[in-house]
DNA sequence: TGCTGGCACTCACGATCGAAGAGTGCCAGG
DNA sequence: CCTGGCACTCTTCGATCGTGAGTGCCAGCA
């Protein structure tokens, strides 16, 4: 166990490495904190955080900065989240609250996530498998062709075209509708398919193909897994990294490219408050170099998406984490209006 | 007017400069194409190519570098389109076969874009204005709270809650979901606002509020600007620029972001065929130092929207030109089949 | 036991210098 | 009008060499 001074030691360390983006050697961190201790003492310090792997010199005779380790450290046991100050959440809500429609609202928050954090954000779409159905809507746009409209408690809107096995009426298509609403009309997705189970029985022979292929297409939306869009914004910020960052900044942009793995790596966070994942502990090779800040968000209290910024491991933790919730919290609410 | 031969070499130095991106000088020049004269007689042919501004040194000796206005001559009177092989037209008509929905065909062509010019890929959304209306739908979501939705012959579906100013009971909302439908299903944007001008004379003087806030609703919706999103990717491509691109990546990145900016880009370029902006003929800053290679596309004969690539003025014009014109083509004919 | 000042040592970094090489412009001759 | 030759210009690259930040270790002191 590190005592309490060394603790204090690696904070200076990771506040100092993150505020110059140069290593930092024993006599500047004195000068900068008054840890009521001379720079020998610190050197000491600093060369038992080095033995447990918290810091490294990137060469011999050169200032210390924190490894993937030392930032784990200092996020779970030395640094707290950094609420926004009064200002900011007022501008946050009313950027948010200018916002139109759905694809507003996501577009808006990784702008704003981008530019609160000055890195580079990402913004999941609200996922279909946790939200609520407010309405389902069928169209006839051919005898045996039907356009089915599915409308969401989050605002989103899908659409799937539906080739019927037979001609369908509209009298039997008036009455599919007004069942299919009456069942599932604020239900949640899960709950569905159960609730649609029996409806063939209630409709004549010749329609029943027909109303079993509008219920699998509408099965089959509610479980599309390639509709978890993202949005990723603020990648200008990348060019932040520093000097060397040709070679880092190539596999990131890639990385954010592969929306698959984007996903994956918002779907890791199962903690239900702000995860932070560091450096290597990112699984995807590319993102070995950056750091990912995300936290689930929803309308209600329940998450229904991810939203978060990927950064240099060299980030503003504290504050990324602040901003991170705080837009959360906020997209939460607007969504739970509309 | 330069003499057949002046322009061969600069036809030669923008191809290897292109090719090896480093500055070409009259002895290389002379031993990779045989222009059956002597590096002497290229210096002086290079010094004219440089009076009149279509190359340039980057230093006192060292080779020559074509300028925009160089890469200009190039595009316009040296160079052709350089047509996909049939291979690569199959791997096209494939990936984009795939398609299931308009989204997904708008992911797949940047996807696809961006790999084959290797390069950063921009695609607009089938804009709204030039389309025809499939169909429009309005459901009841509360007595007095209507959603419009609107569907589009390019399968895009826009959805607006609407506020009615007095409750509208179904009957009415059946008849004006036939009559609205029966106007404009099938009919282009533009014409939309003449066909239902006098729609509300038709209702009772309580619901004609109503049917006034449906239309205009309907017409915001149709011409709505903000409407029209675009999809960027390849961005990873950017960092082939150079060894020197940290100056130049990012402006490049921020003007990406800018949808604004890219919109205007792409509107700018009304030539029916592909059309090719270099460098400084960008008027964004940040593009100074980019191409833009763009074409419209769209279901039929008509262009309903562009699309295109951004890459570093030094660029293989030819085959970018050939697989944007090849990818809009097959786009095209997608949009047209579904 | 733990902190401190002192001291020798190690390297990265930046500046200077010089040789090498690529490329040019110009000129005289074919 | 083209060509070979030649002197000249500059960038590039490597080597050399201080400089200075930072370290590790040690002996002394509370």
């Amino acid at each position: 166990m590190l005592s309490e001074r060394r603790l204090q030691v690696l904070r200076a360390i990771v506040q100092d490495y993150v505020g110059t983006e140069e290593p930092v050697g024993s006599k500047a961190l004195t000068e900068r904190h008054n840890l009521g201790v001379s720079p020998a003492t610190v050197r000491n310090d600093m060369a038992a955080l080095e033995d447990e792997g918290y810091i490294a010199q990137p060469h011999t005779s050169a200032g210390r900065i924190p490894t993937d380790k030392g930032y784990r450290l200092f996020v779970d046991k030395l640094a707290g989240v950094k609420p926004m100050t009064a200002p900011e959440r007022r501008a946050i809500q009313n950027f948010l609250g200018g916002a139109v429609d759905l694809d507003d609202v996501v577009a808006r928050t990784v702008r704003l996530l981008a530019q609160l954090t000055r890195q580079v954000a990402v913004v999941q779409y609200p996922s279909l498998t946790r939200s609520t159905v407010r309405h389902v809507e069928l169209l006839s746009l051919a005898p045996a062709r039907l356009m089915l409209v599915l409308i969401t408690d989050t605002g989103r809107v899908e659409q799937r075209l539906v080739d019927c096995p037979a001609p369908f009426g509209e009298s039997s298509l008036a009455d599919l509708r007004a069942r299919l609403n009456s069942r599932v009309a604020g239900r949640r997705f899960a709950d569905v398919p159960g609730l649609v189970e029996d409806l063939p029985e209630a409709f004549e022979a010749e329609d029943r193909g027909t109303v079993s292929t509008v219920l699998s297409t509408l099965l089959e939306t509610l479980v599309e897994e390639n509709e978890e869009r993202l949005v990723i914004g603020g990648t200008a910020n990348l060019t932040r990294f520093g000097h060397d960052f040709p070679l880092t900044i190539r596999p990131v942009l890639e990385a954010l490219e592969e929306q698959v793995v984007l996903l994956k790596l918002l779907g890791e966070a199962k903690d239900p408050g702000v995860t932070v994942r560091i450096g290597h502990e990112n699984a995807h090779e590319g993102l070995n170099s950056t750091s990912v800040v995300s936290v689930g968000y929803g309308s209600g209290g329940e998450a229904v998406a991810k939203l978060g910024v990927v950064g240099p491991t060299r980030m503003d933790y504290p504050g990324t984490m602040g901003a991170v919730r705080a837009v959360a919290r906020y997209v939460g609410q607007i969504l739970a209006e509309s």
